[in-house]
DNA sequence: TCATTATACTACATCGTGTAGACAATGACA
DNA sequence: TGTCATTGTCTACACGATGTAGTATAATGA
């Protein structure tokens, strides 16, 4: 299979829309899904960004009548857990340390993060 | 001033050196310790780096004899905080513990990280 | 069989990036 | 003080990603 790659703002859209719409999804409901956010896309520019999709390995398809069916070769989670490795191997070394204290220096942490992430983590820990 | 933008992988590896030679540092000391990690750039790509950090608000220079100091505008620290904010926004919705929950579904995290971070905020709280 | 219609293919301008040559300014030295 | 060497700025260019969509094609149902 491709390696999974990056995906763009405008493809980042419209999977958030595929992913929202269960395990698959025909091009008529997405187009129609896509309506209500009002992005003004042609349909067929809709239709590049899902062959992109495809091409990098997010999506597949398969011809339903006559028209198709996209469906998620990965979870939203999933990718966010490759966008999420990406960036902090390219920004902090890979370290979640570094992360987390970057956004704490830069007072990006409320008080009611701080209290979340911790009883988060002391809830995995006693899991161990 | 014009606002901070991202800098590309390039524009980052000399941004590093940058910012370990301290306050500021001259074109040539650059260009030598650039050498020691072998990119095999030549001078004038490195210029091209720098005055593009120049444009997108990270660096400025000045002249001194008859040849550039270049000063950092904003610390590595402040950088990776830019950075991360907004990937945190793009991909988590802004969410620290979407981004956490990422990275331990995709068993991204260690149990040293686990650890380590546990009493990291364990700490910041007891500030608190 | 043939019109319809959704998809696939192709196109294209723009931008970011890596790469660097050409030209300009400025000291330094003869 | 004129010329040369050095360093910087300007300009260029190819390539890939992206947003955008027109045109060609294929499948389907009437």
């Amino acid at each position: 299979m491709s390696k999974l790659q990056k995906m763009s703002d405008a493809e980042r859209e419209v999977m958030q829309f595929v992913w929202a719409a269960g395990r698959s999804v025909s091009s008529a409901k997405l187009l129609d899904d896509l309506k209500t956010i009002n992005r003004e896309w042609k349909p067929n520019t809709v239709l590049t960004f899902l062959a992109r999709l495809i091409e990098k390995g997010i999506l597949t398809s398969v011809r339903h009548g006559r028209s198709n069916e996209y469906i998620p070769l990965i979870t939203e989670s999933e990718y966010k857990q490759f966008e999420t490795r990406t960036f902090l191997n390219s920004v902090h070394d890979g370290s979640v340390k570094s992360f987390i204290t970057a956004l704490y220096e830069g007072n990006d942490l409320t008080a009611e993060e701080i209290a979340e992430l911790k009883q988060w983590f002391s809830q995995k820990e006693a899991k161990e």
